[in-house]
RNA sequence: CGGGGUGUCGUAUAGUGGUAGUACGCUUGCUUUGGGAGCAUGUAGUCCCAGUUCGAUUCUGGGCACCCCGACCA
């Protein structure tokens, strides 16, 4: 992508109405726009984000033994009422419409029970089982008030899992099995040293559940971490003499310590609750009815974004990990270059890479750089007249601002 | 939802009951080009509706939006 025809600019003010370091250095730097409070677009640099968190997500899911599907925004009343969900005493977040003859829908903002109603066509015998469909969607709640920049919106992009088994003892494998998947999606995008599996309150489906916490001031959840080695955490609301009994934990009170943190994900148990509601049974090998055991996963995806820009970044601006950037190379050609840019620029292209290419021929090398820094793609390479001449280029770490002069040869090597 | 605050070019801001200013951006031209360069040039704005007034961006009322604190956050 050549900067001359990526339509975003950055910015040199932040915006005035936003605190949140995410929102300001994503706009500032032309990943987002803000379209209402709690309410982003993402442009094409945040998108490229968005899509790299996706597919890591993607891809752990699939390896579980996930099957991905698109539900639809639009919900029917009729389904949510099997389950005493859409009463707003039941569920007060809930943007909600009507069809132009007045009957009443719903806005996607979970979706278990369509999920359901959907799994009753599909599933009837305990050779259907266990499954595990999921998908990556817009979610809308109507927050009483949105904060936190991407972190906490009105709208915002998630991934759901569903897991359907026979029985509880199906079921917990799997839910174990979740716990290690999440922790891997979270290494992989670079959270894994800050994010604690912590235990937390189970909602009106089962006792407990386990929420992935990421330290960072910039959460709105407080943590207690019990251990460090097995990263395992107690959320504050849950921190009492019954948890710590119910799992076995003993504090060590020389290493206890709370901490702000971001909720990244989390996974429960859902049990019978709607199956039951809903009446989704398979026959299992005796030729007897059972109620299908669930449990639901989910992540944040444009949340995690969030979550990753407030944990990387320095006063020049982002400095994305490798494998959610949005780009592999900015790539930056300096006056009178023009011609060995382009051609580097193409050699890259062509190995693969994907190359944010500044092309700007009218712009002075302090925009460039300062530019550079703030989109914050991990590896710069710079085409500077004197160097070229020798035959050589410097690449630039973008956290440590290390620069290495080496020759154009051995460029695509050394990638 | 309770309390508080703010709305001025694309962005950040100043100011005023009587021609709305600055910086950045953007246009055009020239000079520049290794850390947000210089000179010149042009461009663009008072959230909406009503009231008071000879005259409202300014005052009053209503609306809408945004921000902050709290509550809420299957």
């Amino acid at each position: 992508m050549r900067i001359t025809k990526l339509f975003s600019k950055t910015r040199k003010d932040s915006p005035k109405d936003e605190t949140s370091k995410n929102a300001q250095l994503l706009i500032k730097s032309g990943y987002i726009h803000k379209e209402l409070a709690g309410v982003y677009t993402y442009l094409p640099l945040g998108l490229r984000v968005i899509n790299k968190i996706s597919n890591i997500i993607r891809e752990e899911m699939d390896n579980a033994g996930g099957q991905e599907i698109l539900m639809t925004v639009l919900q029917d009343k009729n389904i949510w009422e099997k389950s005493k969900r859409w009463d707003d005493n039941a569920v007060d977040d809930w943007f909600k419409t009507r069809l132009k003859n007045n009957t009443e829908l719903g806005l996607g903002f979970t979706h278990e029970e369509p999920l359901v109603n959907l799994m009753k066509n599909h599933i009837s015998s305990y050779k259907d089982l266990p499954i595990y469909p999921y998908q990556i969607q817009t979610k809308f709640r109507n927050e009483l008030r949105a904060k936190s920049g991407i972190m906490r919106g009105r709208e915002f992009l998630m991934k759901d899992m569903y897991s359907f088994s026979k029985n509880k003892e199906e079921h917990n494998l799997f839910y174990e099995k979740m716990k290690e998947v999440y922790m891997s999606i979270f290494n992989q995008l670079g959270l894994g040293d800050k994010t604690y599996t912590t235990i937390s309150s189970g909602g009106s489906f089962s006792k407990y559940s386990y929420e992935f916490q990421t330290v960072s001031d910039a959460g709105e959840d407080i943590i207690y971490i019990i251990d460090q080695e097995k990263k395992l955490a107690i959320n504050e609301d849950d921190f009492n003499e019954e948890t710590l009994k119910d799992f076995g934990l003993n504090l060590n009170k020389e290493t206890l310590r709370s901490e702000k943190s971001i909720e990244v994900g989390d996974i429960y148990s859902l049990g019978y609750r709607y199956s039951k509601a809903l009446n989704l049974k398979y026959t299992n090998e005796k030729g007897l009815d059972e109620f299908v055991y669930m449990g639901c996963y989910g992540i944040g995806i444009s949340r995690l974004m969030g979550a990753i820009v407030e944990l990387n970044s320095d006063d020049k601006g982002l400095v994305w990990p490798r494998e959610v950037s949005p780009f592999d190379i900015h790539l930056i050609s300096l006056s009178k270059t023009e011609d060995y840019a382009n051609k580097i620029y193409d050699e890259l292209v062509k190995r693969g890479f994907s190359v944010l290419f500044d092309d700007r021929q009218d712009t002075t090398t302090g925009v460039k750089f300062n530019d550079a820094d703030l989109i914050g793609i991990p590896k710069q390479i710079i085409i500077g007249e004197k160097r070229i001449k020798n035959n050589e280029v410097e690449i630039k770490d973008r956290k440590t601002q290390e620069i290495k002069i080496i020759s154009v040869d051995s460029l695509y090597d050394l990638l």
